[in-house]
DNA sequence: AAGTCAACGATTTTCGAAAATCCTTCGGAT
DNA sequence: ATCCGAAGGATTTTCGAAAATCGTTGACTT
């Protein structure tokens, strides 16, 4: 007797999933000790798949191993932002270069369908329902994904996907951070027609500003 | 009773670097299922530490996991291994550009040491002793790795230490390439003399060159 | 009073077996 | 003959408890 639906995954799939969800909404917060007690009431199982979901969360720097001592959750820093934000724009932004480059039109239609869904939610600041922002982080996402989709290279994609996992942690600080004069729907727009009209380095030239300026409004949660 | 020394790491741990070991060395080829009661018996441990070990070279791409159909080593590809050699060419080259920069005395140093180590081996290629070039392998990691060492990215060389262990299975193949007519102790020398001279992109565009070489040697390879 | 060390409690780590899942094989129906 | 489906074996996945480790407390010495 069990609960696992039909050919689904295993329970450490879940386990990993609803930790990393509990780490990204605060319910852990950064530099938290991160107790099997806890977990196996809060994922509802053993330690077995609790500790295999760790491992994996440890892998993508999620949490921290301290051996024999357990897991925590791993801190935030201004240096940590700011290395992760430059080595975005390199990475993301050869990825979008080349994306440019080869995209063929089914990749134009995933970046104008990813982009118009995005662009439904106006902005994904401040004074919105978590619900609504949840969604819009994850459409927010999802065009970028669209955007270097077709860029070729598994390895950069894989990167780059790591990479914005990380500085989602960090996206998420701005719930409460004063939304600042930014126009964010317009340097979405801004990017999607410098892809669509092949602009190959101004594309990756916004994209590199658009992750620069986004750094730079979270910075001011490391120096109070 | 148990044999853990002192305050050493985990089992899982040293399972992980048995396994990782055993695949990098051919134990395990490519697309080999590995089945836990072998490892097992590799290991000699219970179940639990080497599934960890599993979760963690999963994560670095030497192992690929199908749901409750267990592990098996990843499969090489002439696709994978341009691939990766592209990513590398960008990632290290640019970690490379900083380092040269940024690098004080100190990394100068480290650079100049890791090449007299290296240097002292004359070819890491066919017709030496597999612990001779087991030895080759290392200093020639850590010559490429001091160079980079200045960057002062932690998470840019985290990168490139993740693709330097992807490639370095790709790197292994050579022992029965014949070594075509390379002077990769010329390649090495001229890598350091235009880091120590301070020729930001000069020293990156060797090491594209540099890798660019060897991916074009291993590329015999995969079309017979 | 400060320092050392053994014993204890809390927690992680590992074990051996049970449970769940997948693959194969074999019997029966169309 | 082919296809479908149930039983069996092999293997992964998970469990609950034992073993190992770390940090701390408190007695004892200098």
């Amino acid at each position: 007797m069990t609960q696992n639906r039909d050919g689904a995954g295993t329970r450490a799939g879940d386990a990993y999933d609803a930790i990393r969800q509990a780490i990204r909404t605060g319910h852990f917060g950064p530099g938290e000790r991160l107790r099997f007690s806890s977990l196996q009431a809060l994922c509802g199982m053993s330690v077995t798949p609790v500790r295999e979901a760790l491992t994996r969360l440890t892998a993508e720097g999620f949490t921290v191993l301290d051996d024999h001592r357990g897991y925590s959750v791993a801190r935030l820093s201004l240096a940590e932002l700011r290395d992760i934000t430059a080595t975005r724009q390199l990475c993301e932004g050869e990825a979008l270069r080349l994306a440019v480059m080869k995209g063929d039109a089914d990749w134009e239609a995933r970046v104008v369908a990813a982009h118009h869904l995005l662009a439904r939610i106006p902005q994904g600041r401040e004074g919105m329902p978590s619900v609504m922002r949840e969604d819009w982080e994850a459409r927010h996402g999802a065009f970028h994904a669209a955007l270097i989709s077709a860029c070729g290279s598994p390895t950069l994609l894989e990167i780059c996907g790591k990479l914005s996992l990380q500085a989602d942690r960090y996206r998420r600080m701005s719930v409460s951070v004063s939304g600042a004069a930014r126009d964010v729907l317009g340097e979405h727009r801004e990017l999607l027609e410098r892809a669509l009209a092949r602009d190959t380095d101004g594309a990756a030239e916004a994209l590199r500003e658009h992750y620069g300026r986004t750094a730079a409004m979270l910075a001011n949660f490391f120096e109070p």
